[in-house]
DNA sequence: AGGGCTTATTGAACGTTAGTCAATAGAGGG
DNA sequence: CCCTCTATTGACTAACGTTCAATAAGCCCT
């Protein structure tokens, strides 16, 4: 009995000739190269889909060590869409134009060609990617939050820019984020679908038009009331 | 060793008194008990925070007889959702009126009334629901649907009607609708956060704006192409 | 009343996966 | 050549979703 339980705990013999050797790297190379990871897998299939065995498996790491840079997976998921929301915001500045209009139509068409080269990502991080932890609630938010600032700013130098920070004026902004983005996943579905598809032109029109029309309203009905 | 193991397998003596008898009840009974608590526990916590144990032991029953009734559990938050979207569209039907406008902006205030009614369900949803599984994103995606319907409908009578259905207003609409859900979840979380908040009238007439202003933008879009 | 039948219900078991931790080995410096 | 530092391992645990053969509650029939 005490003979049998010590056999069978003993390793298998594992060749050593088929045992590749551990690599070690800086500590900035294997964290950059997991989010990586981390952006293809999360990409891909859903959070729930993809489980740390995979990812380590993917890496050539023990899950341990996977663990030893992340303490938990939700953490090493909020570390990847930081990425790649990073990524989106950097990829689409749009150059500082004298006109308002051209500069937002400019930063519309950035965002939408991102969103078409990204399409699978894309769609995956905006039908799965928010609810899973607070924290990705929060990062997503704040990117929000940033390209709102961004189109605030570019209208600085209107009369009216005291004004959009009343609380509808605000509300009416972040609708819109909701409406560009709603509209963004929209077209990159139907294009993956092979369905008869606005061009780029278009939702960047759609989308334009519809940023002024709903500020103007919004700003109207604050003047209305005042 | 043979009797230890046959020992250390028994039961535990438990008290009859304290066991309380097994209730059976109807299956629809059952199943809507059942669906009932899904509503409460995923409307207050997200899909990964509800454990299939808790919801058995909030029933009073094992978790066994909820497999018996869900195949999996995604198949259960997948009921939970269907009924809940189910409530939301019944809640929210509108009585035929003449005036198109009127009709609509009537919906959407029953739309409103029910969002802030059940403020915090709909932010879990709306924040956490979408990604869990395909199957949820059918329903999820049906349900806009539906309401992009009823609003077309409301249009009907309209002499430009037949242009509703080209692929960019589609897009407009189905942006519209991510718009107004953007819109109000920061309008309920706003209020529940205690932030100075526009009122429900303010918010109405601000979807409905952007509703006539997004379907005129994308129209003039296809004129102008035409 | 009671026996038999249907089926709602149980509870223990299994497999998978997130997360832990003491032990190990690669690399650079003295 | 050894020593130290730390990136890395791999086996372990706990929790959770899921399965299934056994059980008992209600109901009908006699």
């Amino acid at each position: 009995m005490a003979i049998v339980a010590k056999i069978s705990r003993r390793k298998p013999p594992r060749r050593v000739s088929v045992r590749e050797p551990r690599v070690r790297l800086d500590v900035e190379e294997r964290r950059g190269q997991l989010i990586e990871l981390g952006l293809q897998h999360f990409g891909e299939r859903a959070y729930d889909d993809v489980s740390i065995d995979a990812i380590a498996e993917a890496a050539g790491i023990s899950k341990g060590l996977l663990y030893h840079y992340f303490p938990t997976k939700r953490a090493y998921y909020a570390a990847t869409v930081k990425e790649g929301a990073a990524r989106l915001v950097a990829s689409t500045v749009a150059g500082e134009t004298a006109d308002p209009l051209a500069s937002l139509e400019a930063g519309l068409d950035a965002y939408l060609t991102y969103v078409k080269a990204h399409a699978r990502a894309y769609a995956t991080l905006m039908r799965s990617g928010v609810g899973v932890d607070p924290e990705i609630a929060r990062i997503v938010d704040e990117t929000r939050a940033t390209f709102v600032d961004r189109l605030i700013a570019g209208f600085a130098g209107s009369e009216r820019s005291v004004l959009l920070d009343a609380p509808i004026v605000r509300l009416a902004l972040r609708g819109w984020v909701g409406f560009a983005e709603a509209a963004s996943l929209g077209w990159v579905e139907a294009i993956a679908a092979g369905a008869e598809a606005p061009s780029q032109d278009e939702v960047r029109t759609l989308l334009g038009g519809a940023m002024m029309e709903i500020v103007r309203s919004a700003l109207r009905g604050l003047a209305a009331r005042a």
